[in-house]
DNA sequence: TTGAAAGCGCTAACAA
DNA sequence: TTGTTAGCGCTTTCAA
């Protein structure tokens, strides 16, 4: 491999010419720039990453601490991982990805090695143990979800509470007089997640507002058994406008089904809003009115914040809440129907 | 961050003993070795990643390079960077992420900025331009899946061939006396994985060996539209005994509502065969009878070849191949029904 | 069994 | 606008 210093000899330059050339640190002629940047290019140069971070203090690393363990939906973390990598390559920064159940060795390896100049904390729980470790890491941190302490750090989410509203605001706008928000099994729910419960509690305080009778149900056990046994209180009450929000992509594909066996046609005898992004909603045989997480925008948010937080030195501690995004499809009628 | 040097004087030894005591690349004594290391606990010691890359020529970095965007279906990329993440952590190994259509350039840029020690490149093609780059990169680089011409580089895959004659074998074993594959949709056949091919080949190679009439139909468009414009096709012939092969967790969602649809029962009416994880397997409303493509068994063999490359200096260009396994669930009957 | 010292390839003062 | 030079924190000869 070709070193700075080759590409200083064959210029004609010194090495900290060749150096500022690469970082823009200082003013440099368009000549010597052309010529250090002909070396560059016949060498095939690439700057040592180690000697780079040794020297400067900057590693153009960032670290991604996920749970996949624990995380809901397999899918649904890939938009982020995806986003978040992108981002960080427009800036020619790259991404090591840690996935730990317990993520709190991971960073204190990688900040205290060096490894990153940030970390970008996923699946953040209520009582998160990991945010009083990454408070004292001494690089920035940007949480991507809420606790209900964030001790100080940044933290980028989507408004799940804001979401769980306008799907019922949909639903009875469309006509329905009875709303059932179909809620996590008791292995989710107990994960103490905060969006969980923000989502349900939007949907909650929404219909209140719209003084329509709502209730959350949660299936006992996990899978289709689960569904089956809540089958008669989901279906309950229907003749009147029954409106479903289905909070996870599993349980739009359960009422689907559902409402296939029993012969109900979706967005006619059952109105249903489903919370998964616009791609899935697409894909089922009858497509979702959806309320779309945004991903790829909390993660971008999230990014911003990280390059803000290496660039300038600003204080941290702000919350950035991603808006919800509802788009009309087939699950439920044109509104002011029935 | 405390340093090597700061370690040393605490212990009051050398800075190279402290060095050694990490490495254990030559013998220290049990009196100096228990000195330095309470003095790296007490000083919360990490070794710089930097430094250590610059003067040892270990990053202790691999490098995972996936394209999100041609990939087939997103969950089924997770347990793969998952596992590899794990294994990697278990050697003290950290995982950089890169997720570009191209891979090319960042794997130009993660060798030459001697980022990471080794490479492991996902989503291979059979015509996959990218593997000649690969190839004379100067560090190791390992395939997860197989291409036409691999260019002399390990790689690991599932036998996918092996998999659709499974799967066929299973369904002519329980009686079925018609098969049906669903294949993949125009754009994802287009895209030139071999695995496709293989699976199919593999299938129709069975069903002649077992004498059995067999037919791949493959969707005009993606979506459910294309799946309802098969259903004839696909159900013809049904009195006699028909199995289907579902080649994505997609199809068999879609053949299981099809089935409900013409109320027809699976493992009775029409025998089920998909290959997916089998957790994927067990969350269907019927449990599927599967072949499984054992990501996780796929990326433990590719990391193997990782290490096994790093530490020897083996010759490449072997080829690992992972068997599929069958799990018999209740959309196949009993072997020897009917 | 241990220490001293010379780099690894870059960045960033300090000079000119 | 450019060059000189002193490190960054580790590994690894070479000596003892």
């Amino acid at each position: 491999m070709a070193t700075s210093k080759d590409v200083a000899e064959l210029a004609g330059v010194s090495q900290s010419t060749v150096s500022y050339v690469m970082t823009g640190k200082r003013p440099i002629s368009a000549a010597t720039r052309a010529k250090v940047e002909a070396a560059m290019a016949q060498l095939r140069f690439h700057p040592n990453a180690g000697a780079r971070a040794l020297a400067g203090r900057r590693t153009n690393v960032i670290g991604l601490v996920v749970r996949l363990g624990v995380t809901t939906d397999m899918a649904g973390v890939l938009p982020f991982i995806d986003t978040v990598t992108s981002e960080a390559a427009a800036r020619d920064f790259d991404v090591v990805l840690v996935t730990a159940e317990d993520g709190t060795a991971s960073m204190l390896r990688l900040a205290g090695r060096s490894l990153v100049d940030a970390i970008v904390l996923m699946d953040i729980q209520a009582h998160d143990e990991r945010l009083a470790t990454a408070a004292t890491l001494g690089i920035p941190v940007v949480l991507i979800g809420l606790s209900t302490d964030n001790h100080g750090l940044d933290a980028v989410d989507f408004d799940f509470r804001r979401a769980g509203a306008l799907a019922v605001e949909e639903l009875v706008a469309s006509g329905q007089r009875r709303i059932v928000v179909l809620g996590e099994p008791p292995e989710v729910a107990a994960k103490d997640f905060g969006f969980v419960a923000g989502f349900e509690d939007g949907a909650v305080e929404a219909a209140r507002l719209a003084e329509v009778p709502i209730v959350v149900l949660r299936p006992e056990v996990a899978g289709w058994r689960g569904m089956l046994e809540l089958a008669p209180r989901l279906l309950e009450g229907r003749e009147d406008g029954l409106g479903i929000v289905a909070r996870t992509p599993q349980a739009i594909t359960w009422v689907q089904q559902l409402m296939f066996i029993e012969r109900l046609e979706p967005g006619h005898d059952i109105a249903l809003v489903g919370l998964c992004t616009d791609a899935l909603a697409q894909s089922f045989s009858v497509p979702v009115t959806n309320v779309s997480p945004e991903p790829d925008q909390v993660s971008r948010v999230a990014m911003a914040r990280v390059f803000d937080l290496l660039d300038t030195d600003r204080p941290a501690g702000r919350i950035h809440l991603v808006p919800p995004r509802l788009t009309h499809r087939e699950t439920t009628p044109p509104r002011g129907d029935r």
